[in-house]
DNA sequence: TAAAAATCAGATATTTATGTCTGATAAAAC
DNA sequence: GTTTTATCAGACATAAATATCTGATTTTTA
């Protein structure tokens, strides 16, 4: 099987996307985002946690806590996102899994996926949570129960 | 983790890779193809063997037996490797997980994805293993033990 | 015909990714 | 201050991907 980005990844842009539509509102409890989003309250709160240590995320504890988003919506781009949770090997790495693959020596595919991935790098470099945010108010709203 | 192609299918294509050098040569068996590539060959045997089945290689067993390519080298493309091994599901699945993403409700990535995702497709259609054996022998001649 | 060397099918083992639990700590409500 | 309800850290469990093994079959060579 081939993905992207991880299962972990894509909760993550989930969980950031529900925190960011929602991000004037008091903090958001684990299980509370579990409900909206189909996925594991421990599973979450395991990957928010880590986002909080990235600082992308600020959390509470007590009663009234939970998460929220930690910055201007402008200032957090998705390949932060994706960095703090799949890392950015991706980027970096042979697609074919040749070792000595480099500039000089490139595999087969270097220049022709090199040319996609960095594609996909600057396009994920580009959007942030508010340029995603606007796109979703907009015309997303039946997609998933979360309304994201 | 992410990746655009499991280790399986990484694998699959250097062997086939190996053996679309090699094409009028006899027959490889597993573990001479394991000597060139650094991989265990019980495990470049069962990868080949679903390739077997798939059409694309072709197998010969007893005293001089191992693999070859099934087909002229320019009907063989780099999508029907990674369709064989990994599948095409990530050409199809939401990129961020969401159920009822589609054309009428994209999720906030969908278009911007959807570009490159198909890009990528295309290019993988469109180069076959004569393609990139081309610019193989051309240059890439030490980037690995097997010389591919 | 017997021995050697290969694929093949399916079971098994190991590793990594995904998912769950437990007890500690912190903050708010009473 | 006690109770409630949240995060947090780290251990634990399960599932999936990766890797290995075993015995059967096939084919060549001697």
């Amino acid at each position: 099987m081939t993905v992207i980005f991880s299962k972990k990844c894509e909760l993550a842009l989930q969980a950031v996307l529900y925190l960011s539509v929602n991000k004037d509102k008091n903090f958001f409890s684990a299980s509370g985002i579990s409900e909206q989003i189909k996925m594991p309250k421990e599973f979450i709160a395991k990957i928010l946690q880590s986002l909080v240590s990235h600082g992308i995320v600020v959390s509470k504890k007590g009663k009234t806590g939970g998460f929220n988003i930690n910055k201007p919506l402008n200032e957090i781009r998705l390949i932060d996102i994706v960095a703090a949770v799949d890392g950015l090997e991706i980027f970096h790495k042979c697609v074919l899994g040749f070792e000595g693959c480099n500039v000089e020596q490139p595999c087969p595919l270097h220049n022709k996926w090199g040319k996609l991935r960095d594609m996909t790098y600057n396009m994920l470099s580009e959007e942030t949570l508010l340029d995603i945010l606007d796109k979703t108010e907009e015309k997303i709203k039946s997609i998933n129960p979360a309304n994201i």
